[in-house]
RNA sequence: GGUCUGGUAGUUCAGUUGGUUAGAAUACAUGCCUGUCACGCAUGGGGUCGCGGGUUCGAGUCCCGUCCAGACCGCCA
């Protein structure tokens, strides 16, 4: 129940407490204490009143007697509720009926004073471990909800976890410095908040979606070693794992290349594994961004479970089967003992695969029983001689299922890639103790944009493109890799970075790529490129989301639960009502 | 911008093909109970079925709109 990394501490004695309700045990018999807290629970027998008082720490019983208490104050202790914040005085006693569960569970307290300090009205959902509020009511008294001992736990948990980052790194010589958050907004990339300054009319700032050229400009400003545990803002749609206002570990160094960089931070990463779960340190997986796609459909696998994909297309094509003759490429996926998969479930995945949110043409299956007969919905099309090859080449045995996808390959990749997610859950083969992370490195530099018809950043337009790829730039961009990588984590994207461009012709180059002409760029972003034509140091880093790397190390899916104060679906705070709108009053206010 | 799910007591939920006075658990209140710790027992109060419109003799239930919450797609350099 009480948390071990609190309940252990001790106070400053003073006139509300001379202990907290997570300290007294046997040892402590006889002694007169005064304890404050919150009424947590009251079990009222008539001749006998326990109340269980709760702080910060933990939990202490204490014991009204019809004999042993005075008149008055068992008088008062029938006025309290739920959630009263009371002080009370009184001696420390031997429990009869010990309970082993909480660490104070010797002993309680027989109350000779009472003092109600603060009277709760009755809370909207229970103050327990297993509350029976749902989830817009806790984000509506999220300050209930934070009394509640999980939500406590992953607030602390936080606390180890970014203190962790800061010794880590404080250590290896790492300064944290603070940037600002008005800064000048930069177009690419997510949408900005803007803030008004009555000083400079009509003109705004923009908060930060990230610190990245203020960090640069740290490397040029002659800093070795930066790192910055940051809010970052962008106002974008939200999901489970994306909030408008985040937290980021914020790094970069200079004189570094793409391994070294790797390596710190492999590091820390390690570091933060081995203190927080069962992880045994090994040398992390790297993926090429190529690979990555090629074998599981996705940029950030999760690698806790196998089910490669694998592409058919040339051993499936050309056997006069129209649906597979046609589209682009066959892609596959081997279900390990997914032979007896009943048609029923089948069906499911199907509908699962062909509804609007995957977008797949269907899915196709082939199973090989013990016996090594084949059954599958495309038997007419080809026979088991097909199949046997089909199953060599995908590493399938007898027993297993081979599912295929068809279609646009880059689609089909990522469908199976979806699909593989998915089942996993639903077959429940993750294990939960395990921890996979994963390197995805030489990610491409650009992407082309259909909507808007040229080129966009895939990280960002400060991120330096591999050497020997430069000379792709002029005629063939999308061949060119970045000097980039990715820190994946079960499945999660936790982290990105890259060596960046220090170079002022190589920066306008990459901007000009994006469609900015040169008077553009300086307009933009003239303050990073004139700096870098003072003798810019060769610079990288990588920025972390905190949020998300709490969240995956609990094995949680919603970073809210990791955040005291979090913003909603659609990006309201429930508990304040924000954001609202502007009077005309208020607004002129600003000006 | 889009798809899906949900909204009934303070709370979590059930509510049959549309049919009498809308239920359970828990919370709350009162009383009883000689060691509770999910205490137990008894009694009681508590509902604009999110909101608006429609179909119908009759709507919590069916239809349309709308608001709110959640998940996802687009989006998130």
């Amino acid at each position: 129940m009480s948390n071990q990394a609190t309940h252990s501490v001790s106070i400053q004695p003073n006139e509300y407490r001379t202990h907290h309700c997570g300290q007294l045990n046997a040892t402590n018999i006889h002694s007169e204490v005064v304890l404050s807290g919150w009424v947590n629970k009251i079990r009222d027998k008539g001749y006998i009143i326990w109340v269980e008082l709760r702080d910060f720490y933990g939990i202490t019983q204490l014991v009204f007697d019809q004999q042993r208490t005075n008149p008055e104050t068992f008088g008062k202790v029938k006025h309290l509720s739920r959630e009263d914040v009371i002080q009370i005085k009184g001696q420390v006693i031997h429990r009869e009926a010990a309970n082993p569960n909480i660490p104070t569970g010797n002993i309680e307290v027989l109350v000779e004073q009472l003092q109600c300090l603060s009277h709760a009205q009755t809370p909207p959902f229970t103050i327990e471990d297993q509350t029976d509020g749902g989830l817009e009511l806790r984000m509506k008294y999220r300050y209930l909800d934070i009394r509640r001992q999980p939500v406590r736990d992953n607030l602390i948990f936080r606390h180890q976890l970014v203190q962790s980052i800061r010794n880590y790194l404080s250590h290896r010589h790492f300064f944290e410095i603070e940037t600002p958050f008005l800064i000048k907004s930069t177009p690419e990339g997510a949408r900005d908040f803007m803030v008004s300054s009555h000083i400079n009319k009509g003109q705004y700032y923009a908060l930060p979606q990230s610190p990245q050229t203020l960090k640069q400009l740290l490397m040029v400003g002659g800093f070795d070693k930066y790192f910055q545990i940051v809010k970052c803002f962008r106002d974008e749609d939200l999901r489970s794992d994306r909030q408008p206002e985040f937290t980021q570990l914020d790094c970069e160094l200079s004189f570094v290349n793409k391994n070294n960089v790797m390596a710190i931070f492999e590091g820390l990463l390690s570091h933060l594994l081995q203190q927080f779960t069962s992880y045994q340190s090994k040398p992390f997986k790297q993926l090429s961004f190529e690979q990555a796609i090629n074998t599981y459909g996705t940029d950030k696998p999760d690698l806790r479970f196998e089910m490669k994909l694998v592409d058919l297309t040339q051993l499936v094509q050309g056997k006069g089967f129209q649906l597979f003759d046609t589209p682009k490429a066959i892609i596959g996926m081997v279900i390990e003992n997914g032979g007896d998969t009943s048609r029923k479930t089948m069906d499911q995945w199907t509908k699962w695969m062909k509804s609007p949110q995957i977008g797949a043409n269907g899915l196709i299956w082939v199973s090989q029983n013990q016996d090594g007969n084949f059954r599958s919905s495309i038997s007419k099309f080809y026979n088991a001689n097909d199949f046997s090859q089909w199953f060599e080449k995908a590493n399938a045995d007898k027993g297993d299922l081979l599912l295929l996808v068809w279609g646009d390959r880059i689609q089909a990749l990522s469908q199976m890639g979806t699909l593989r997610n998915h089942l996993a859950q639903e077959l429940d083969i993750i294990n939960p103790e395990l921890f996979v992370p994963l390197w995805v490195t030489d990610f491409p530099l650009f992407e082309w944009d259909e909507q808007i018809k040229r080129y966009r950043s895939m990280h960002h337009p400060f991120t330096a493109p591999l050497t020997k790829d430069i000379p792709l730039l002029e005629h063939q961009p999308l061949k060119v890799r970045a000097q980039s990588y990715d820190l994946v984590l079960n499945g999660k994207e936790i982290g990105g970075g890259s060596i960046r461009i220090s170079e002022s012709h190589l920066q306008l180059k990459v901007l000009e790529i994006l469609g900015f002409s040169n008077s553009q760029a300086n307009d933009r972003f003239g303050f990073l490129i004139e700096a870098l034509t003072y003798g810019a140091p060769p610079h990288g880093g990588i920025a972390w989301g905190i949020d998300r790397l709490a969240a995956v190390l609990k094995g949680k899916e919603s970073i809210r639960d990791f955040i005291a104060f979090p913003k909603n679906n659609q990006a309201r705070d429930l508990m304040m009502g924000a954001p609202t709108a502007w009077s005309q009053d208020q607004l002129q206010e600003l000006e």
